[in-house]
Formats: C-alpha cells, structure tokens, sequence
DNA sequence: AAGTATTGTGATTAAATGAGTGAATAGCTG
DNA sequence: CAGCTATTCACTCATTTAATCACAATACTT
C-alpha cells in the first residue's frame, strides 16, 4: 500500500463523493501537507495555479479548508476525521430527506395488478443481489436451501441471517463446491447441515468458453429462487455479478431449481443416485 | 407538502446523491407506479422512450431496479427502504475508503513550520462553521462566551456540547439579541447564564445598506475566537453564513473580541457601564 | 523609486459529458 | 408476410469542466 496508490485513491474517492478533480486534488495536496499557498498546492497537484483558487473556494464552502487572507493567502485541510465527517452527514442527510420525499409519493393508481406468479426479474450489482438475498431469506418460513460457489459471498452477514431463520424454525440446508469451503462454514454455522454438493456442473462449466462462475443458488420455502453468477467479461476487465430471482410455485425456473436442488441433496445423502 | 415538490425534490436529492437526470427520473417514476415497461416510464417522467433503457440499466446495476426480460421488458422499483439503504451505504462506505486512503499518505516534509500566533482563518458555509464551533467548545478548559444572533443557529446539538463544557467545569456565558432567544435558550439550559448583549450594534448595523446579520460570536479561553454572519447577497438568493476564526491570545481580533464581549457582559452586569 | 518577480482575478478556448432526437434493427401480432 | 411496437445505436446540441492566457495588483530587490 504504498503512498502514491493512496493518493490517488483518495482523489478518487473524492471525486465519487461529489468533488471535481481540481477540488479532490487541491484537498488532498493541503491534506498532506498541514498548510500551504497556491503556489504549493499546485506543484504538489498538478492543478494549475490559476484554478487553485476556484477549488479551494468550493472546498471552503463545503467546510473543508480554511483560508487566511494573508498575501500570499495561505489554505490549510481540516483533519481527516473532520473532513471524512462532513462528506459523510452531507450524504446522510440527503438520504433521509431523499427517504421522505419518496415516502411521500402518491402512487399512480395504473398498472398496478399483474398477476404475481411466473415472473422472473434480472439484477446486478453485488449490492442489490446482496439485498435481495437477504430478502428472500428473512421472508422465509419453512425452509432455505443455499448453494454457496465462491467463498466471497459467505459474509458474517449472510451467517448471521441463516442463523436467525434458524431460531424461526426454517430448515436450513447450505450446499458448497468444495469439501474446503464446506469446513469453514459448517464451522461458522455448527447447527446447519452443510454439504457438498453433487452437481459437479456447478463449479466447472461443461461447456468450453465459458468463464461464468455460479456465485449463489438460492431456494427459498421451494418457491422462490435467486441465482447469480460472475462474469468476467467486462470492457473494465472488473468482475460483475449477475442474477435472476424468480418467484411463484409454478415458475419455470423455479422448477426447474427445486428439482437440481433436490438431486443436490438426495446425491450427497444418497451417492447411488447422483446420476439421476 | 403536495405530491409535485415531492417528486421534484426527490430528483433533485437523487442527482445529489450521484444519478443522472434521467436515472433520477425514471426511478421515480417506477417508484410510485411499483411496475411499468419503458412506455410507461417515459410517460410519467418526461425521459425519452428511447433513453429509459439505458437509464434502468444503471439503476439495475445500482441495484435499484429490477428487470423482467419479457416483451416489452417489465422494470421494477425496489423497496424505498431498500432503495435509500443502498445509496447510502455506498456513500458511507467510500466515505470509511476514504479516510483510510487520507489517512494512509504520507505528509511531505516541507512547509510544516509556521509561528502559530497572529492568525485569522476564514471559513464559509453553514457545516464548516458549526464543525469549527464545536471544536472550539470541546477544547475550551476554563470559559465560553457565545453570543447569539438567530434562534437557527442553537440547535439541540449545539445545546449538548454546551453542557458537556459545563460538565468539565468550563464557566459558559450567553448572549442573545433579544428577551424571546434569551427565554428560549435559558430553558434549554437551567444551569447557564444566559444575557441579552448589551451591544447593540450586534442586532441591528449602525450602517445603512447592511443586510449582514451576526450569526454567532464565540471566544473561547479568552484566546480563539469564532465571529460569523450572514449575507443576503448572494446571485441565487440563498443566504450564506460566513466566517472568521482567530487564535492566540496576542491575535489582534481575538484582542478586540474579548475587550467588546467583555464589555457586553459588564453592561448587563451593571448596566451603568453600558456606553463604554 | 524603478524594475522584477509573484500572486490573484477574469476571460477565453478546448475537451468531456450529458441531454435530446432520429434512424436502424429486432421481435411480436395478426 | 405486413404492419406494428419495442429496443438499440449513433449522432447532434447544450452544458459543464478542464486547461491556457492575459492582465492587474501586490510584494520584493537593488
């Protein structure tokens, strides 16, 4: 973690959170260097010493620096804590209103009946599948059958909804690809039956030029799935998680997902049948 | 609070928060019809037919919305709970990157050395003053004196911070403009003598084309002071609140503050003196 | 005190991004 | 297959942001 990585990172972040590149960079340059005039700023940033004042007007507006009207005018950062705090509520605060404003829709009365059986919805991100997840086993009453392919996706959170559906009574059933995986979650979660699976298709693509990897399989009260998988074709060469969440008994591919998963089970309780 | 500002405020707050015009619109439209296809979105939303797919297609990925791949596709909002959940966390969470990667660098050597006395820093913005204030009041070990000069300034939070100086034996003091904050602020806190200044010329400006109004005054330990106001004048119309911060006991402002609030004290104390 | 370097402000240009529009493609319905 | 709708893609126009320049104001040097 060396300091230029860092650097750079943090005027990103910066950026992310509402800055302009010239402001991230003048903040980060007063960041690590207590003080300093527009003349020091700018050779330490690679702003320009001319826009330098623009940046930190905005930045002192938003409580980030300070000024001192010497000549030349001198600008120092206010500490990490102190800067890092005031993003932070910035963005707090306008979720909440952001929350109220929302709340406070009146619904348009159309399109609101369809028919709630049969659907299957596509989500992506890490973080909506995440939610999703979550979702579907905190809505659960009877039983959760969960297929785990890659370690990145057991979280302490996960584990710890598994185990309050638990304390509600619902079976909870966790398969894995592999018998490692399988120890360090039947250790996170000593009262679930944890096993791996017999779908040998799960963790290695039958086909060839398949660089899919199945990242959860989820099954809930055997009438709501939730699949996703990571794709690493992207431009960005970052990986992507992709799923589907279908719900309904008579869905398609919740059928579909209720019988794979049910030969999952029945093969590790029952090796003579893995072929069924 | 009709639907319409709601609405509008909700796009506004969500392009804060980082989303597009017309990812901003056309979540809210799906927001308050639950489901719709692009037609629809389009529709309730002012977005171009032909640009709500791309729109939904970084809200997908933001985990917003959901997607059913039929004819025509079918989007779908997710819960607002969920919906704030996600835009927040995402924001707390770069803000937690954030002050690790500030944290991380490595300050350069130059510049640190400067005589800290005879220093007078501007500040400007609501946030970056009311962060200073509290600093302020958190250093102080042995007085406070604050004065006043609009009710939107004494918040319950502001309140806190003053009984917790209290607690640490530091003697607070304050002033307001008029009898009615007076009664306000001495309900919210028995324990501390609160004065109408005597100073006059703090609630209305002896000068004519003034519209600045006193904001806050702080002196601290006799030796930091924090003077704000503020200004109509602003291109927008918004008002601003701004400031300047001044340390050492030598500091010439600091010196004239403490002479001034002195005197508002002697005059309420002994209201003879007032004209001094 | 005059000349030179430095600092701050404003105007101007160039590049990037986003909003808005229409053409081309694919898919469905009868 | 014809005619429709839905979807994608490519392109223009407007706005925003980055970058450069010219100049006025201020300090510094000799």
């Amino acid at each position: 973690m060396d300091d230029v990585s860092n650097q750079d990172q943090a005027i990103e972040l910066l950026q992310q959170l509402g800055l302009k590149e010239y402001e991230a960079k003048s903040f980060v340059a007063l960041a690590r260097r207590q003080r300093g005039t527009a003349k020091d700023i700018s050779e330490t940033s690679e702003v320009p010493r001319t826009r330098v004042y623009d940046a930190i007007r905005v930045l002192e507006s938003k409580g980030l620096v300070e000024t001192q009207h010497s000549n030349p005018q001198v600008f120092r950062a206010v500490s990490i804590d102190e800067a890092v705090n005031t993003l932070q509520s910035e963005y707090v605060e306008r979720a909440e209103s952001l929350r109220n404003a929302l709340g406070g829709l009146e619904p348009t009365d159309e399109g609101e009946s369809t028919e709630t059986t049969h659907e299957v919805w596509s989500i992506s991100g890490d973080q909506g599948i995440t939610s999703r997840t979550r979702q579907l086993i905190e809505g659960a009453t009877e039983e959760l059958i969960l297929v785990i392919g890659h370690e990145s996706i057991f979280t302490e959170q996960l584990a710890e909804q598994l185990r309050s559906a638990q304390e509600r009574d619902v079976n909870v059933f966790i398969g894995t690809v592999d018998e490692k995986l399988r120890t360090t979650i039947q250790d996170a979660l000593p009262d679930t039956e944890v096993f791996v699976s017999g779908l040998d298709w799960l963790s290695r693509s039958p086909l060839p030029d398949d660089d899919t990897e199945i990242s959860r399989l989820l099954l809930a009260d055997r009438e709501a799935i939730l699949i996703s998988s990571f794709t690493e074709t992207r431009a960005d060469g970052r990986e992507h998680e992709q799923g589907v969440f279908g719900r309904g008994f008579d869905n398609g591919l919740v059928a579909i997902t209720r019988r794979l998963m049910a030969t999952g089970l029945l093969s590790m309780n029952d090796p003579e049948t893995e072929e069924t």
